[in-house]
DNA sequence: CGAGTACTTGACACGTTTCAACATCCGTGG
DNA sequence: CCACGGATGTTGAAACGTGTCAAGTACTCG
């Protein structure tokens, strides 16, 4: 077990994106309990049917939750990275719905249930910033229903990538547009909803066209306003504070 | 402008569907304030980019939220029914991400934010029950992510019809597997992401497969474990802590 | 060096969309 | 009173996006 470092330097930059905190404030979340624990890929933090009793939060690595449909296909519901408290609702409901797994090695915090509901009693501010992270993973959930239901597979696989830049660039892990996505074909085609084949072709067409390099799991966008175009991507639904500085692009 | 009932005939009994509160917690619900609306079909509540100061509770009617993807089409990301806050998000989120309107005539009841903020910060308890609301909200969007990404349109509309029917049973609004939806071929094509003609299609399939009778916005249910296993629907997502009481079926 | 995993490619099959036409029902206005 | 337009539902045939199957390549790691 790894030597428990402060919250303040993950958690605390986290909130600040999104919600202004006052001093105090801060001083508690600092003094939240932690658990760190590292996760192999492919290993389930919390499955289908669980009643957690704390909270994950990433430090690093990249998580997501997932259901198992009729069929046997598993259909990725959205993807988590560092600053992420993915399983945040577990606080207020009680049995899990999904499964939430990594997908690629990595480091998490754990806090008690019982720790957050405290804060949450007594720091109203906290209270909110936390809800209104759970807020903005709703609007993501929004966002992905529009997508898988609404675009093509081209427009589709360029939004989630808009998606990820973005939000890897909100806790400065996408510099010059440049990310490392850990995340296979196959992955894509359970969160896309489309065979791993035309991932493996829409993959093509996006670099045939010269939005994006990807090789490696690092993840180039060559062209940012024609990868947001291509995927009819506007970032509003991830209700940034703070968006990355990334919105020029050098002409 | 009609005559201001007690907000305890509606919020508090579905306040108390999902979450146990106190006296002091009911009494302080029913002292809100709220302000009642007619809303005609097609009636937009809340248009994307709006920053609302209140929130809508649906005392009768049915709405929906929707975006608007690139090529014009619209994706319906969810419906609402009696006792929904629909919008409860905005008291976290400044702007909105989604369109809300009104699927059917609707009576809705307004409550300004500055009013259930400060319940909030007086009673953790609702804030808490408020705050389940949200988390479940962000359930059923899960589950669309899977239903549009990773089932088939049979499966999907089944899908669809079984969640409609349990959250109307939860309200009171579906005795015996009957239900009253007042949503067109082309609303249903725009929320499972199908073209209007398979829509058509796909409901005559299970209307054939003796699942359902769904006429004059009037659905009947005539095979309910019949339609589940069609729709792979598990009720687990939607939390409800009591659920209707039609889980029996006549054999 | 072998086995496993991820990625790539081609040909064909299938679910779904599109287009076009038509049937109904309804409220409105001449 | 009937004619009319508009929204909703229905049907058939052809086009298209995407899935499936099958095979092969390129890595990595023990």
């Amino acid at each position: 077990m790894p030597t428990k470092p402060s919250l303040a330097d993950f958690l605390l930059r986290r909130l600040n994106s999104i919600y202004a905190l006052d001093e105090d404030d801060i001083a508690a979340v600092d003094r939240l309990p932690i658990q760190l624990a590292d996760l192999r890929a492919d290993e389930d933090l919390i499955r289908e049917g669980d009643r957690p009793t704390r909270c994950c939060f990433i430090v690093s690595g990249m998580t997501c939750w997932f259901k198992i449909t009729g069929k046997g296909q598993r259909q990725i519901l959205s993807f988590h990275v560092t600053g992420d408290l993915p399983d945040l609702q577990s606080i207020h409901l009680n049995k899990m719905d999904s499964t939430l797994s990594a997908v690629s090695p990595s480091r998490i915090a754990f806090v008690p249930h019982q720790a957050l509901h405290a804060i949450c009693e007594e720091r109203p501010k906290v209270a909110s910033a936390l809800w209104r992270m759970t807020l903005i993973d709703a609007a993501v959930f929004r966002e992905w229903v529009a997508n898988v239901g609404g675009r093509q597979a081209y427009a589709r696989m360029a939004h989630l990538l808009c998606e990820m830049t973005m939000r890897l660039g909100a806790v400065g892990l996408a510099e010059n547009h440049v990310c490392y996505l850990p995340i296979t074909q196959g992955e894509l085609a359970d969160a896309t909803g489309m065979s791993t084949v035309h991932v493996n072709r829409t993959l093509q067409t996006l670099r045939r066209n010269g939005l994006v390099d990807w090789r490696d799991s690092k993840l180039t966008v060559l062209d940012w306003p024609g990868l947001q175009k291509a995927g009819d991507f506007d970032p509003g639904y991830l209700h940034l504070r703070i968006p990355p500085d990334f919105k020029a692009w050098p002409t």
